[in-house]
DNA sequence: TTATACTTGACAATTTTAGTCGGAAATGGT
DNA sequence: ACCATTTCCGACTAAAATTGTCAAGTATAA
């Protein structure tokens, strides 16, 4: 049940990038640099986050990333989602990591796990992490 | 954010032994041959177990393992604990893990996830699962 | 005493994590 | 046109965790 430095890391890399949102771009070197991370794996983290539409990248010199949306559109949920996955802790049904028992009793404990944790970090925005 | 098998299997394994209570201990074989898991794992799991105080052992021929409490005094969150500790997305403060930054915005994140697990897993009983 | 079953500790295969590295492509500045 | 900067892409790797397996020993009921 732990995260991942690809969740800690991007989420730590979001808020970043919605501290200096206003002036512009930001290079990853920047961001590397402020938050302690090797820039070549943040690399590979602001891809999945690229793809998943919540940043923007501006090639060549002078280039950067900065978010796709404004800080408060942005939940620390989708970025969670974007990195790790599903923040399930089982993901029942997926025909391997499951007990495949039909009465199965403990299903419903995964899914209130599941609804909870969701419940929380998709009600918390980047907007809300940048005030004080 | 994903559960070992360590926490899944050992979840099922206590609803197992809570099913079968009322009959006295059960051998670890059939545990394991109930729910499809292989023996020699699940005896370091439930080692745990019994080391946590959620389990009792009966040593000999026709032993096996019992509850060591009531089904509706074991909450899933006391299992969880034993099996995969504590149940944070992120660890603050144990200087690996973490960030290292005083002024760091995404801690009351971690801890808000934190506090919604446990509310969850803490609040559901063996009691509840095996009812139905 | 004998079979059953718990206990312990060492070992190993597989998967995941957490990066590293080299180069290609784009772009602004000179 | 050239060059420094920066994103983009894919392959590769060392270390750690996960998920077991196995063998030998201990306790105890029958
Ligand atoms: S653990 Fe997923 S259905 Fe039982
Ligand atoms: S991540 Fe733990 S204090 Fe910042």
């Amino acid at each position: 049940m732990k995260l991942s430095t690809k969740g800690r890391y991007g989420v730590m890399a979001m808020v970043n990038l919605a501290l200096y949102d206003h002036e512009g771009q930001v290079a990853l070197k920047q961001i590397a640099e402020h938050e302690g991370i090797s820039e070549s794996y943040l690399e590979q983290l602001i891809a999945k986050l690229r793809k998943a539409g919540l940043v923007q990248s501006i090639r060549g010199a002078q280039g950067g990333y900065k978010l796709a949306k404004s800080p408060n559109e942005i939940s620390v949920g989708e970025i969670l989602n974007a990195l790790e996955g599903i923040l399930a802790p089982v993901q029942c049904g997926d025909n391997v990591n499951c007990c495949h028992n039909s009465s199965c009793k403990v299903k419903p404990v995964w899914e209130k796990i599941h609804t909870a944790v969701n419940d929380v970090v998709f009600s918390i925005y980047l907007s809300d992490l940048i005030k004080e």
